[in-house]
DNA sequence: CGCTAAATTGACCCGTGTCAACTGGCGTGG
DNA sequence: CCACGCCAGTTGACACGGGTCAATTTAGCG
């Protein structure tokens, strides 16, 4: 197994379509150019006319909205594997802003980088396109949550979501996960007070469902907690490769 | 001036690339296959394994996702020129409804004819993917509304969109629009109550913003409603084309 | 060992949901 | 041509989820 085989997005792209090598050469060509970044200095400020992307390699980012009020809305978290920016990529400004949660490793990607791999290779194209949506799928299900969730349901939801997520990529599974976000971020990312966030946790926790503690996310009871999420993993698409 | 030239989605893609006559024909091939659709029976219903999108000649759709108890949240409308389904395109199934309002003309098209005309011309492909992430940075700004502004900016943004996309396609400007949507349309995309919109739009009629009723929204003082809703048109990316 | 950020807890308040009732317009069938 | 029904819209009374403020504890860390 070569080091690119095991890189998080070719292991992501191959729940959806079996990559020739002449494939993962192109993507490997994307993954050029990495950088290292550090938390407290944002990746990509909102209103920035910059045309490049950025692949996670290592750690985990947050995407997010400032309001004219001070207020932040995290619109998704990025874990290893995923896209950042590839929205704005095609946009004269960039609407959001991606700030590394402790340190992280990512590699930069032009826009005519991007064009020219999706007209090399329609299947890889289709690949790209298919995580594409997957996140776009996401930031609707995150909409849903908002509008339509009880606070206890959504944060069930969001624990279930990233559990998922991070299966796909090889880390964690029904026990848990290893999770560096604080009550502050789950508040700005579900729409609530970070004070109620606690609340919530709390009474998760005593219900046996779930417990988030020490940056350790632990299933106590897996099952239950899908029932109390209303987690319908569908929009995440994660069914096995459809290309072959 | 060709029918073509005058197609809602034609002169929605020249806000953002000027358009070849080659690349134009290209265009125009996704545009067979245009069928006709009556309110009451979905385009496309959730949870349908379908590989087909379309193109929006003619009326107002909505997009939206049911919950289990029934509820649906609505993730946005599309008008004349906007793409009706292009993020299902890649996943399995679709993840959301399309249902449409009144009667509507739209066109079918199938993954791979748009894989291939992406294919075909980097600068058509990069004007389409423009359109769809715009699509995209609108479904952040409706989340971002539902999570953390009051039922009054949140109406008054939603109205202020809905001006600017219909202005860019050629319908309506700072006196108002045809809106062909009910009070409960409203409340299932806002994450409200019906009868709150109905108290909000009261208020915002009494305060001489907006009135919209018997299907019209009519501005009462544009910029007063610009104040008050929080908007911010940056992310519609409506800046002239970039592409010469 | 103090310093600081994160987590916790309690008291109180407000925006929005819910329930229930009423109005008005409009199409249909007797 | 009127009566009926239906659906969108309208309004008021009341309940409650979650926000805010204020105070305290815990945990990491130089």
């Amino acid at each position: 197994m070569t080091a690119v085989e095991t890189s998080p997005l070719i292991r992501k792209l191959s729940a959806f379509a079996t990559l020739s090598t002449g494939e993962t050469a192109l993507m490997q060509r994307l993954h050029r150019r990495r950088k290292t970044f550090v938390s407290g200095r944002d990746l990509v400020h909102q209103g920035q006319s910059e045309q490049a992307a950025y692949i996670l390699a290592e750690g985990w980012v947050c995407s997010y909205k400032l309001q004219a009020d001070g207020s932040r809305q995290i619109v998704d978290f990025q874990i290893p594997g995923d896209f950042l920016g590839l929205r704005s990529l095609m946009l004269r400004v960039s609407d959001h802003s991606f700030e590394p949660i402790g340190s992280i490793q990512a590699s930069e990607i032009m826009r005519d980088e991007l064009l020219d791999t999706l007209g090399r290779s329609p299947r890889l194209a289709a690949a790209i396109l298919w995580a594409a949506s997957r996140d776009e799928a996401m930031v609707v299900e995150h909409l849903v949550s908002v509008a339509r969730r009880d606070a206890d349901v959504r944060l069930a939801h969001f624990l279930l979501e990233l559990s998922a997520r991070l299966a796909l990529v090889g880390i964690g599974g029904r026990e848990g996960y290893a999770c560096p976000l604080t009550q502050y971020h789950l508040a700005d990312a579900l729409g609530l007070s970070a004070i109620h966030v606690n609340r919530i946790l709390r009474r998760l926790r005593e219900d046996r469902l779930v417990t988030f503690r020490g940056g350790i996310v632990r299933f106590d009871d897996y099952d239950r907690l899908l029932e109390r999420a209303d987690f319908d993993p569908a929009y995440l698409d994660h069914g096995g490769p459809v290309l072959g």
